[in-house]
DNA sequence: TTTATTACCTATTGACATAGTAGGCAAAAG
DNA sequence: CTTTTGCCTACTATGTCAATAGGTAATAAA
């Protein structure tokens, strides 16, 4: 499950994105009350977004946020991870417990693997940019079903 | 992420395909004992499963549990949404938070949507009996990179 | 009919994560 | 030196996860 961070987190991007290209500093103030989200929650959230290299901070009268890239130089798997931690679908999967004393025998651990594998280049493949407002003739759709 | 839930069930769905077919009733201390996971933690799951519609319990001498179908007729989508809910990425598509008052304006949106429709066929796309032993020859590759 | 074996049921727990809130300090510009 | 802004620490309510504990009910065999 992808949390409220992360779900902020990308809406804050496209906010400055959309409104402010990566020109001038925009107050929290402001995205907080264009986006509808409490100010005081989205200060915890940028300030992860300010350490994991996505925005710059001023303070001060004129100060604010914003991008430190080009719109397009950003990916929402790298976004989402500043926030969430690593994408990983299990635990088995994840940094530390990579020590499972069943890894070699595990039937259900390849699909892991491919599973994790899908899901990452489904978000590193999509570019902040990709999230703006339409452009006629894009690419991807939808896969299918359901 | 995948809790021990729906990987447990997924354990136990393969146990006893691979070691029972859905011929005769094993005992839950049996699965406990061959996957090492604490028997007691399992009856919670297997209680979930039977209700599911993925197993059939039977007390008494000779009893435990079995398959109530061929192997091949179980996708691993459906064990794993029966232990886990509706496997939805976001709060914003699952159930009754669908009455977002963004909805209609937000940029994220269509990508959580794209992104669900993917792990939905991913996940309903494999059998039970692809993560059976290996047989070779057979399709589904790990997709790439990373 | 007793006994062993099995499933099935309710309740409780500790640890942790999520989604915030509260209040103040620090920096910078006018 | 005052206003605007970011930055920092702490706290909290609620919920989920991963179990554990202890009992009851059903069934088959002795």
């Amino acid at each position: 499950m992808i949390t409220t961070k992360g779900r902020y987190a990308l809406r804050v991007m496209i906010d400055l994105a959309e409104n402010h290209g990566n020109e001038s500093y925009v107050p929290l103030k402001d995205i907080a009350e264009r986006q509808e989200i409490s100010k005081k929650y989205l200060e915890i959230i940028v300030k992860d977004m300010v350490s994991g290299g996505l925005l710059i901070g001023a303070s001060g009268k004129g100060g604010g946020y914003k991008l430190c890239r080009k719109p397009e130089e950003y990916n929402v798997g790298e976004i989402l991870e500043v926030m969430e931690g690593k994408l990983s679908s299990v635990s088995c999967l994840s940094g530390d417990f990579n020590d499972c004393p069943r890894k070699n025998s595990c039937h259900t651990l390849p699909m892991w693997t491919e599973y994790d594998n899908m899901v990452h280049d489904f978000f590193y493949g999509k570019k902040l940019t990709d999230l703006l407002s339409k452009k006629k003739g894009s690419a991807r759709k939808a896969s299918s079903s359901k």
